[in-house]
DNA sequence: CTGTTAGCGCGTTCAT
DNA sequence: ATGAACGCGCTAACAG
């Protein structure tokens, strides 16, 4: 930056000026700023620039994995917003660890990012609004915490796993309709079965569930054991895309008919779900939309800097898909929102 | 650091050492400073060790997209070692675009970013390795660019997609084999292609190629207008992960039969590539590992910071994973490494 | 409208 | 083995 104003015969302070357009620079010096800046390439230090303004134009983002594509569609949309923003992103993945997910908040703190948004880990042990964070806008998406303070973005969880079971009930006439979870901590399947469970209850059925289906494995021997138990369930409801992807699998393995022996709703689109066969019946929710809402949410707390009592809290929509694997014979997929 | 110094009753020199373990300090007063530390919470600034140390224990990572669950993985085991290794990540999507990469790039600079993961975007129109650059280590991975001093990590395009097509036309003895691929300039693309004609050319068969298959709409009116014509194809050979999934589509759209009507072979598995109807047969490549290994790379060229005249170049394995789509009748998948 | 001074929080260099 | 002074590259605050 010497160099620059050197060049262009003026003092730093006004190279400073011209960059970020602080104050009132004649067009004539600041042409000048310019010439000198293209001659000699300068770029400014971002990282100096941010220690002195406190400012370091750094969002962090914690995700549990990228490879969930739900994730990896929220990632891409944070990415898109903080882009328009001018900001950069770091990103690391929690693995569903709250530990990790701790540490690397830490980490993103000491780094100085001015926001955060995070998919909490575990519901109770997650550890973002502890003390060390109160200085930092933390946005949750995907799962809230146990901290009014915090905005969180999410969708209809609850409403829209209840109205799914309620379709496999009152249009297919299920009544032992088994629910699928990845991990009784996480608040996303919780709240899915609290749908279930609701469905199932005004309608005088006994609900059923578990909730180990976090691999391959284990979900095939769930199902085995279900299906070999006397009053087998007819129908499953999965609570993500992954357990959706698990129970496919296993039930493809044993080569059980969907929906004809097994009907099946999953909570969770993704690409294939409509050229699998038979195509499936889903909830959709709109993971463009939850990194985009939470995304801006977090820019707008950076803005005006606030540390309010009560965070936002915003809802997203979520639609049911009706294809076949709930025993609907539609040659083309409905959408009810 | 003041005031970690001043409760420890030492200089703020000892503190930073103790933190960097850089000098020799009496355990007695090391662990002075632990208590001030443990006591005041304090936590380095890492900014300012950034600027001062010129290490920012930060890489820059620039892929294509997110929702490509290829990229998605590679991502994610990136991070994996990024981790290990005690570095942040700063993450962003290049769409495709090369002067957003290069961009990206440039911001990454500015950042100080002490090496780069980059998936480049158009094999001709990429930057990344222009003048600028020229002081930061970057390795490039699944495509590489014309420019040997950079490290480059990728896989048996060309060979992979030979094998594929050869297993078409030998063991299905198909003779009309048409390649889809995604975008004319992307370098697998074209790897994929060279190995599919070579195929094709060994025994005498006329090449078919398109090479526009980057949306929905457009891979559907290219396989109804092939399918149309005199001479249609017998089989497809999808150059990459969205193009086989946008022929599935149309494919399912059309009620083509696979692989009565039409034969199907993907290059890039997926995760539910075993639960389609038929299961789809793929040349697989690994994902993680391409991750991995660029990651690794990255991390010894910025231990060693030496920029060589000639990067390493690694072409990790692909195999053949057959399954149904192409016409074979297996029932449990066979692979071919 | 522009330049000067000071200091953000560290680590390098030299002294002790 | 420890501390003091200085500077990394930049900008806030105040002069002029």
């Amino acid at each position: 930056m010497n160099d620059v104003a050197r060049v262009a015969g003026v003092g730093t302070m006004t190279v400073s000026r011209v960059l970020n357009g602080s104050a009132n620079v004649t067009e004539e010096t600041a042409k000048r700023v310019y010439r000198a800046i293209e001659k000699l390439g300068y770029r400014p230090n971002e990282m100096a620039r941010a220690l002195r303004s406190f400012k370091s134009r750094t969002i962090g983002l914690i995700v549990p994995y990228l490879f969930d594509p739900f994730f990896a569609t929220c990632a891409h949309a944070v990415n898109t917003v903080a882009r328009e923003h001018n900001y950069s992103v770091i990103l690391t993945t929690s693995n569903e660890d709250p530990v990790t997910e701790f540490n690397e908040a830490q980490s993103m703190l000491q780094r100085h990012v001015e926001g955060m948004l995070i998919i909490p880990a575990d519901i109770r042990k997650s550890r973002v609004s502890q003390a060390e964070f109160a200085g930092t806008h933390i946005v949750t998406l995907d799962r809230p915490v146990h901290d009014a303070r915090l905005d969180s973005v999410q969708v209809q969880n609850q409403s829209g796993a209840k109205r799914a079971v309620q379709h496999l009930i009152q249009q297919h006439d299920h009544k032992r309709i088994l629910f699928l979870g990845f991990n009784r901590n996480l608040y996303t399947v919780r709240s899915r079965f609290e749908g279930y469970r609701r469905a199932m209850q005004e309608s005088h059925l006994e609900p059923s569930a578990t909730f180990d289906c976090s691999s391959e494995e284990t979900t095939a021997e769930i199902i085995d054991n279900q299906l070999q138990g006397k009053n087998p369930p007819t129908a499953f409801f999965t609570a993500n895309n992954l357990t959706t992807r698990y129970s496919l699998h296993a039930l493809l393995e044993k080569g059980v008919r969907v929906p004809e022996e097994v009907a099946l709703v999953g909570f969770d689109d993704f690409e294939l779900a409509d050229i699998l066969h038979p195509t499936l019946t889903v909830v959709r929710q709109p993971a463009s939309e939850l990194g985009r809402v939470a995304a801006n949410l977090l820019f707008d707390r950076i803005k005006r800097d606030e540390f309010p009592e009560e965070g936002s809290r915003i809802v997203l929509p979520v639609e049911l898909v009706i294809r076949r694997s709930c025993g609907c014979k539609a040659r083309h997929s409905t959408v009810i929102a």
